[in-house]
DNA sequence: CCTCGTATCTGGACACTGTCCAGTTCGTAT
DNA sequence: ATACGAACTGGACAGTGTCCAGATACGAGG
């Protein structure tokens, strides 16, 4: 049947997206993606400048499909900590957990750059693959955490954010230059101690 | 000698600098900096295309100096929350200092976005009015957290590190909508909590 | 095997942008 | 008053996103 991966090289390419989504990631790597030139995308992939508005409509299209691809690496980054780590203490679960989304936003600062930006994936309603791949990371946050505080804390909801919070903004300020990346695994660790150490103080 | 603030619009505008910088961010109201015209900017200052090039040797150099701009506001619904809250507890001081820096960012994501967008202030060694900024801000927060973790405790920098990830991060994740704006300030209290419990526990 | 429809890709065109260039207007020091 | 230099103007050029019509190649139906 063979329904995708011809790599034929010819007039129909056979597989344009996952070229062009390749040359994306390869122009991330070198610049942000307010620069992103869709052009140079297109002559990256081989072919006309006109070819990627077949399979995208638009380059706010483009933009979110690679959203889509980035949030996919960055949850598999998380999951493999996470199976990585999976006789460790429920603390140094946590850190794994914290230290490979970080790990992974400082190492491809301009592809996290594109998930959370509000100018490509609009707030409030997460539209194709987005929702479930934010859904399913928020889902291995939640059991990680809760396993964290203990289940007779009140309020895992907060714990959750509190953490995806500091994670998050961690990265963010390691990419910004306002934070040594030598700091990132311990501030991990001191978030995750503190919310460790504050569902105990709750019981 | 009144040096600046003219005023007269005739050929030469007299303060084109601060037209430029509220043009400018009446449109960083309606759009991400990603999107932002120069000569939307000039159009709506109501020159010619090529005026801000007199100021501005560049669109990144106009960027940059938003930014800058940017961030002394920041700073200062900061040092304004300080100064409401002044007899306050230590705990609550700090609440008042990290909703005030959420509040703001969410009150003006896209403004925000410039400050800590490293295509824009380019990361490790800032340049211009940029770097007294971050480091007034990091003292009043450095100040607000000691007096929040105890002089005792032994490493205020890294409770410094995680309480500014935290607030930005969630500052970042409520602007993205992941976040519910309503989870902003129980968010904030429970990082400071954790925190002050965390130094106690420690001593 | 040949034909034909359709998805895919190409080249050209337009408006818009950032940036450089030469010219014009104005404040100011001599 | 005059000359100088700073501030601003308009025009030009390359590059971009996007729309349009035309060329190409794969797959189905005869």
């Amino acid at each position: 049947m063979l329904l995708v991966s011809r790599s034929n090289a010819s007039y129909h390419h056979g597989d344009l997206v996952a070229a062009l989504e390749q040359a994306a990631f390869e122009l991330l790597a070198e610049q942000g993606h307010a620069s992103l030139s869709l052009r140079e995308v297109a002559r990256r992939a081989g072919v006309s400048h006109n070819a990627p508005y077949h399979h995208f409509g638009d380059r706010s299209a483009l933009l979110h499909h690679l959203a889509e691809a980035a949030m996919s690496r960055l949850l598999a980054a998380q999951q493999a900590a996470l199976a990585r780590a999976e006789g460790a203490d429920a603390v140094e679960r946590a850190v794994a957990l914290g230290v490979a989304y970080t790990g992974w936003a400082v190492a491809n600062p301009n592809a996290f750059a594109v998930i959370f930006d509000p100018a490509v994936c609009v707030p409030g309603q997460p539209t194709g693959a987005m929702g479930p791949l934010i859904a399913e990371n928020e889902r291995i946050l939640a059991t990680t955490i809760k396993a964290l505080i203990g289940s007779d804390a009140g309020d895992g909801g907060i714990a959750s954010v509190v953490s995806w919070s500091s994670v998050h903004g961690l990265a963010q300020l390691v990419t910004a230059g306002h934070v040594p990346e030598s700091a990132l695994e311990p501030a991990v660790r001191a978030v995750m101690s503190a919310l460790a150490g504050s569902g105990h103080r709750a019981a």
